[in-house]
DNA sequence: CTCCGTTGCTAAATCGGGTTAGCGCCCGTT
DNA sequence: AACGGGCGCTAACCCGATTTAGCAACGGAG
């Protein structure tokens, strides 16, 4: 069908050298072993005029090395995370001649065995195990044979496996100062989370570190949290019902949504109640998900940096390829992602009373 | 650091028999080339305890396939039909036993057939080439060496490559059955491209298809468009903007938008006007992106087929794979996939005037 | 007793590269 | 002239599987 691939062999006979020499010079070795400088023009010709490409799988079977990392997550659809997620991550291993191979458990941990078995009978270089929300995960232990990163995960052990997260705390805590740098100090109600530590879904480290980073924030600036309402989960008709059953009772200033599907649902709520935002009451929220920019007015947000995170994953993984193959001994690092701010138009300076 | 794989070679040695033997008893040839019933046993006992594994490299270069495919798009993260997509493609892949390699090219010729030479260089039994959004596109003339399927694209020349691809013209005709169901025959307005099939964004198939059935299933029931208005970018600001232009003048009792994210500014604006949905105007609309069951009242919309377009993408490929190894010809086909209705709520009966 | 055909298995080549060990040749020394 | 040593290159083995060709042992026919 097609004409066969240009081989090592063809490149050594137009040049009229060894297939060993031809090896030497393409892989740069030529100088150290002492190849003559016209020998290695005419490698160096030969392998243009016929564009000749080593076969990876080739290579693969020698030295072990595929220059190809796998990608595991448990949910790549749910959620445009994982598109951005995808996309640093291939971007990063595309700058080092890596490709990704991609995977998905849907939390079965069967599904994840065979997984991690197929992605070794094709000789990853590495592993990222993704999750796609911020959570605690089992690390399987078959994991440990090849240089591996947790991204968007902690591991429920404690495992020699570097993690990269999202910086929740900070983000918390710039979430707060959005609204004390508008003169915000009352009536700043939480909707999603809290008010206590124990007031969170289960599993979900965001709400913890979110809320630890806003209650630090408004603690320093002698501010208290008026009141808090959760959400069974965070989607807009629960983040609806939350802010309604709110405005039945309180008058709230400023609200901080824990996502911005939550926030979605809350200005359904301040509508229905006749209050403007950010006139009557100012709005943040956390993870700039599209619809962020798409609502009347738009939503102030701090991002979850999913291109970050996918592209810092796997610079990560490639620290730890090479550590390995130095035999060098793992650490477990936790390296955290900054969330940046997004201001947009949900935010008015609180007038003073 | 990991105890070496286990290899053919310390099968065969456990079950005291050539790693010929080995390798016709586990690839199920034994019988066929006469391999007694005690050695068969013997090496698949051994086989099982060993907990041995083919390496799939070694196998990818000694018959060539890698039990690999190549997904190449050109955004994978703009919009949530990537995820979905992939998701549906993972898992037709995955039910044949193969793995998915991921590239995107961003649009970039060149970063394309780097992509497709990496792939190539790895061996890859099989490609797909996915556009996010439904368009013609210039086929690489490298693909042509590999078994290869578009998704959600058509070639610009003719090629013969199938192409999977969602049926917008049927769509189109479903959207305005909706409305016909409804009672609806006058006021039918247009948001986002129409009236006439050249008002339509450059590039987009689906716009002209949609119209085009649109046009045919009122057209059978002796209806007119009342009016349309195009909008630049299928986006909501823009649906915003063709709206509230279009309640200047004009009192529509039903608006078909092209798709979601106009929707939602249509929306918006017939917000600003004070008209209820569906009780003044009835909204339908396309796509199923995750926002229509987030608005207010819940949009009826006819839904991209994200994850059955992945599916059948591969499973298209899977008989090209098939009929490339059997060297028959390459046809060609596109094959189109239904879209679904999401009867939600943004639709009510036509009051008889 | 020899010859032949079957049965049951294996040696060896192969895929396309990487890597080690070492072979000739030329030059300079003594 | 014999010897040592550097230079420039290559033969041969290796990775882990598949596949072709063929070998030994045995039994039955002539």
């Amino acid at each position: 069908m097609s004409p066969r691939r240009v081989t090592l062999a063809d490149v050594a006979k137009a040049a009229g050298v060894s297939r060993t020499t031809a090896s030497l010079v393409l892989s740069g070795r030529g100088r150290e072993l002492r190849i003559s400088q016209d020998v290695e023009q005419r490698v160096l010709k030969a392998a243009d005029e016929l564009q000749y490409r080593p076969n990876i799988v080739s290579v693969g079977l020698r030295t072990g090395t595929t220059r190809t990392i796998g990608f595991i997550s448990d949910t790549i659809a749910t959620s445009r995370l994982a598109g951005d997620m995808i996309k640093g991550a291939l971007e990063a291993a595309r700058d080092r001649g890596f490709m990704l191979f991609i995977g998905e458990t849907e939390g079965d941990a069967e599904l994840e065995s065979l997984l991690l078995q197929a992605m070794h009978d094709r000789q990853v270089d590495g592993l990222v195990l993704a999750s796609m929300f911020t959570r605690t995960i089992k690390v399987p232990k078959t994991v440990t044979a090849t240089p591996a990163v947790l991204l968007n995960a902690l591991p429920e052990q404690p495992t020699p496996l570097p993690a990269v997260l999202p910086d929740e705390v900070e983000a918390g805590r710039r979430a707060a100062r959005i609204l004390l740098e508008a003169g915000h100090r009352d009536g700043i109600y939480l909707i999603g989370a809290g008010p206590g530590l124990r007031d969170v879904p289960a599993e979900s480290v965001a709400a913890v570190e979110r809320l630890v980073g806003i209650r630090e924030a408004l603690g320093e600036a002698g501010v208290e949290v008026a009141g808090a309402r959760t959400c069974p989960d965070w989607q807009p008709e629960y983040g609806l019902a939350a802010t309604r059953d709110l405005l039945h009772t309180a008058q709230p200033r400023a609200l901080i949504c824990f996502n911005d599907r939550i926030a979605m649902g809350a200005y359904q709520a301040l509508d229905d109640f006749g209050l403007k935002v950010p006139a009557d009451v100012s709005v943040v929220s956390f993870d700039d998900h599209p619809i962020a920019s798409w609502m009347r007015p738009k939503l102030t947000t701090v991002a979850l940096p999913h291109y970050e995170l996918g592209r810092k994953a796997v610079d990560v993984l490639f620290t730890e390829i090479d550590r390995d193959r130095a035999d060098g001994d793992r650490v477990g690092d936790v390296h955290r992602v900054p969330m940046p701010v997004r201001s947009r138009e949900s935010v008015a300076p609180s007038l003073l009373d």
